[in-house]
RNA sequence: GUGGGCGUAGCUCAGCUGGUUAGAGCGCCAGGUUGUGGCCCUGGAGGUCGAGGGUUCAAAUCCCUUCGUUCACCCCA
């Protein structure tokens, strides 16, 4: 074995099995975010580089360190989505959707990239579902797209999750809040850790959630941010916590809380599984009011949250939520010797084409072996056809179940088996 | 990018302080039944012990390097 080549590190294959599980959450997501009004949009796997840069800001960690970018042919830098919002915002721009109706409702499902060390619950290739809500200013929209993700993970059947919500003002009320962080911490910049020391003058909010004990005592000494809420802001934000007790849901106000990425304003919140490892963010999201116009479209406000979908599937399992699928065959045809292959092969596909879901035995081998597959197949019953049958134009029925089995005339067979079982699938000429 | 754990059969893993042809369970294939699965029994295939180098009479075992993987930090879904 010289050189094997393997899945690039941080991805992996998702198996046939596994697929079935990714198949079932796919559809199941699908299912209730149209029923809450959104439409799917899918944008590109790639992006112009500026996109991200624009969008989600220089200073973020994803846009200087974790983005897969490279030059295209035509010399343009082309970059992997890292995430969702800003293709979202971007094609809503480019779409001039502002322009038909005062509030869109978009989501999106599929495949993000960041190169970061893979860890429990990160990989390079991930995957997100995500809603974005784009138009609406009133304090409803947060509570409804909060409400979404928690009714989502609830239909799911999660119901122990922890909402942690915060609100990191506007551009205003933030930088009155950052001007009093950095004064306070400046003076005690020789106890915060190094990178912390370099976040005081390029990102100063992102000191709240640093867990090293030092920059934490610091922060303490600062008054919480809601104390440096606009007018504005600070109804906002009540008024969102309002209507989420209205609909007695809980949450945990995390004063902390402020997120990596740069467009998010006023409300911004998580939703923790604590089972989950260090990475235990099922979903994250926020308000991002100047987005939309930072990258070069309307002054329209937006709300929208990013779910991943490996940390749901591993939060399902850990519950054991998920539930049991199986891409087993209804019928499995199985040919008593090479002569009679053709004969099974003809009916296998008359079968199918009926819409039943039909797997073919290997005629070449002995009935033991055969009926050893048709077992492991999971097939719910067995048309065998031997010499002896057949001479007489019958076939074996074997319900594998109970191990009972009849020998009917061929011409019988299709409602032998409609009496048994029905198709799966649709039938088709 | 930094630190720790782990790389032995398809899978899960044993293999003590270096000592003959490297093992188990499960899985796979075949047979026990000239045409009957699951249970049982018997047999078989399958490993350059992640790779490279070093120490030694002798290395899966000790040392170095490297790659992979995993967990954690940073950050995030």
């Amino acid at each position: 074995m010289i050189n094997l080549i393997t899945a690039p590190r941080g991805t992996y294959d998702i198996m046939p099995d596994r697929a079935l599980v990714w198949q079932w959450m796919e559809s199941t997501i699908r299912q209730v975010l149209l029923s809450y009004g959104y439409g799917e949009i899918r944008t590109p796997i790639f992006e112009h580089t500026e996109l991200f840069q624009r969008g989600i800001g220089e200073t973020t960690d994803i846009v200087e360190k974790e983005m897969y970018t490279f030059a295209d042919q035509g010399k343009r830098s082309i970059t992997l989505r890292p995430e969702g919002t800003a293709p979202v915002v971007r094609a809503y721009i480019e779409h001039k959707l502002y322009g038909v109706a005062p509030v869109t409702k978009l989501f999106y499902l599929g495949p993000m990239f960041r190169q970061e060390r893979p860890q429990a619950g990160r990989f390079r290739q991930f995957h997100q579902f995500g809603v974005e809500m784009i138009g609406a200013e009133s304090p409803v929209a947060d509570a409804e797209v909060i409400l979404l993700a928690h009714d989502l993970y609830h239909q799911l059947g999660l119901t122990d999750l922890e909402i942690h919500l915060n609100s990191v003002g506007c551009a205003q009320c933030r930088q009155a809040y950052k001007t009093a962080l950095t004064s306070t911490l400046e003076a005690v910049a020789d106890e915060l850790c190094t990178t912390c020391r370099l976040r005081l003058d390029r990102n100063p909010l992102r000191l709240l959630d640093c867990k090293s004990p030092s920059c934490q005592a610091a922060v303490s000494k600062v008054p919480p941010i809601q104390d440096y809420l606009c007018p504005d802001c600070d109804h906002h934000f009540k008024g969102v916590l309002a209507l989420l007790d209205q609909v007695k849901v809980k949450y945990k106000l995390s004063p902390k809380l402020v997120r990596g990425l740069d467009y998010y304003s006023r409300t911004v919140f998580e939703i923790i599984n604590h089972d989950l490892g260090a990475q235990n963010a099922l979903c994250g999201g926020g308000r991002y009011d100047g987005l939309v116009e930072a990258c070069g479209g309307p002054a329209v406000p937006g709300v929208g949250f990013a779910s991943g979908i490996e940390r749901l599937l591993t939060t399902l399992e850990q519950k054991g939520k998920l539930p049991e699928l199986s891409g087993a065959p209804q019928l499995f045809v199985l040919p008593l010797g090479e002569q009679l292959t053709a004969v099974a092969f003809e009916l296998a596909t008359s079968l199918r084409r009926q819409g039943f879901f039909v797997e073919l035995g290997n005629g070449t081998k002995s009935l033991k072996a055969q009926l050893k597959s048709a077992h492991k197949s999971g097939a719910a019953l067995t048309v065998i056809i031997g010499e002896d049958e057949w001479q007489a134009q019958q076939v074996t029925v074997k319900i594998m179940g109970d191990g009972s089995q009849k020998r009917i005339a061929a011409a019988e067979l299709q409602k032998e088996i409609a009496s048994l079982i029905s198709p799966l699938g649709k039938k088709y000429q």
